[in-house]
DNA sequence: GCTAGGGGATTGTGGAACAATCCGACAAGA
DNA sequence: TCTTGTCGGATTGTTCCACAATCCCCTAGC
């Protein structure tokens, strides 16, 4: 049965092209995700259904979506609203984490080439944006380092657990005033951890990652926690209604 | 703020009735691990919706949170089908599940009573089931087992991606012939892991946990990819229409 | 100042309709 | 005989509409 079109197999995900579900709930993640969307902001059925164009029934489904990637929640009869993060969702957040990348660190052994090399690849882009002075980006870029070293498990698992779990995280950033204080001292660390990982050094590497994110937690659980502070981020004066205000707890 | 009701806070999520879509994911997802509905069973929508009494609005939004658990599978215009698990979604699922357990293992020193007693209750109703012969109720025994041991880290979001991960599990479960010849040899193990995690052997019980769960894997994907034999579980010639035997990759 | 109750808005769910798409069967041609 | 074009039936994808349920806010009354 095996033949000549085996090559086309790896491609024929994108024949289906994604459900209008799907592809709504692609564009908010991305908004969520790119602070746009602030925390605690309702996401009305209606008016979103006519900014999209889309039903209220194709946008249901991909709140569906949506809530079970954990960005927004659902309250009964009162609608979705995107996530809140508590301190301690961010504790559980970098525990999660601790063993993903652990995972990935131990696997370093049978890793493939490729996987590898994203580390360094996505290194070299966060260090870019921060000669660039753009610490948006180099958030995104961190991110996607840390997701790079869980991905050396080659785990298709562990990297959507990992996908999901960063964009979650980065509901904690909005939290946090200032990127460039949340940032920039980590930027070295991940230069440590990077050539641990190159030289093979796992045992080491893997008391740095540990480390690393220990102190990573607490700096931004520290920033929820005292933050009164905001860089004026916050897109408009409609997220301060009182929706907004009550906790999901 | 805090208060002499604060242990009614614990039971608050009872209070918000589920909506439809959910009761519907829910006895959905009992009936797909329960093996009630086979791996490639069409999950027709007018067929389904008749038979729960909801609408089709509802039961697609049910859909998408099963297709978000890997449980069901969204083919564009041709329905949703109960997912057929591949061996290497298995070796994928044992590679996330080893990270996720090490995690509990490790936090063992600062685990909480009950989550170390966890570990041994659902190690002794294992143990009872294999007494009364009911090897079905083993093998969910022997998954609350494992994530009793994920537990020990007392993490939220360890604790559903091992959820998950289990509810997955059952699927390539159903692949295997002999419920008895897939779990007895490892209820021994189970023990000898129970008792390692009771008396803090951290390190013996991290390796013994890495061997174990690699021989599982090995197990099962062998099971699988030599498996010819049912032993009549499938419940009818419905299942090997043609929709079934095309991959999901 | 506090409680009770009404009004308005929004969600939860069901139902129907139409277009888009896929599958299988049949027919035509090499 | 094998391949290719075409048609029809069935199911999904998506929208629109309707109505009940629920929640929030505001006001009235004590």
């Amino acid at each position: 049965m095996t033949g000549v079109f085996d090559a086309l197999t790896a491609d024929r995900g994108r024949l289906d092209r994604a459900s209008a579900a799907q592809r709504v709930a692609d564009v908010l993640r991305d908004h969520i995700t790119e602070g746009l969307l602030a925390p605690g902001t309702r996401l009305s059925e209606e008016a979103l259904g006519e900014a999209l164009t889309v039903s209220r029934n194709t946008l249901r489904e991909a709140f569906r979506l949506l809530a079970d990637e954990r960005l927004v929640v659902h309250k009964m009869n009162r609608g979705v609203f995107v996530r809140i993060l508590e301190p301690d969702d961010v504790a559980d957040i970098y525990t999660l984490r601790l063993a993903l990348e652990t995972a990935g660190v131990r696997a370093l052994r049978s890793a493939t080439p490729e996987r590898l090399a994203a580390v360094r690849t996505a290194l070299n882009r966060a260090e870019a944006a921060e000669a660039a002075g753009d610490w948006i980006t180099v958030g995104t870029a961190d991110l996607h380092f840390h997701q790079a070293v869980a991905g050396i498990a080659g785990s298709e698992r562990i990297d959507e657990c990992m996908a999901r779990l960063m964009a979650e995280l980065r509901l904690a950033f909005a939290a946090v005033p200032s990127a460039r204080g949340l940032h920039a001292p980590f930027l070295r660390r991940n230069q440590t951890l990077a050539g641990l990982l190159e030289t093979g050094e796992i045992d080491d590497a893997e008391v740095e990652l540990t480390s690393y994110l220990n102190d990573a937690r607490a700096v931004i659980v520290r920033a929820m926690t005292d933050g009164s502070v905001t860089d004026g981020s916050v897109p408009d004066g409609s997220v301060t209604d009182s929706s907004v205000t009550d906790g999901s707890a």
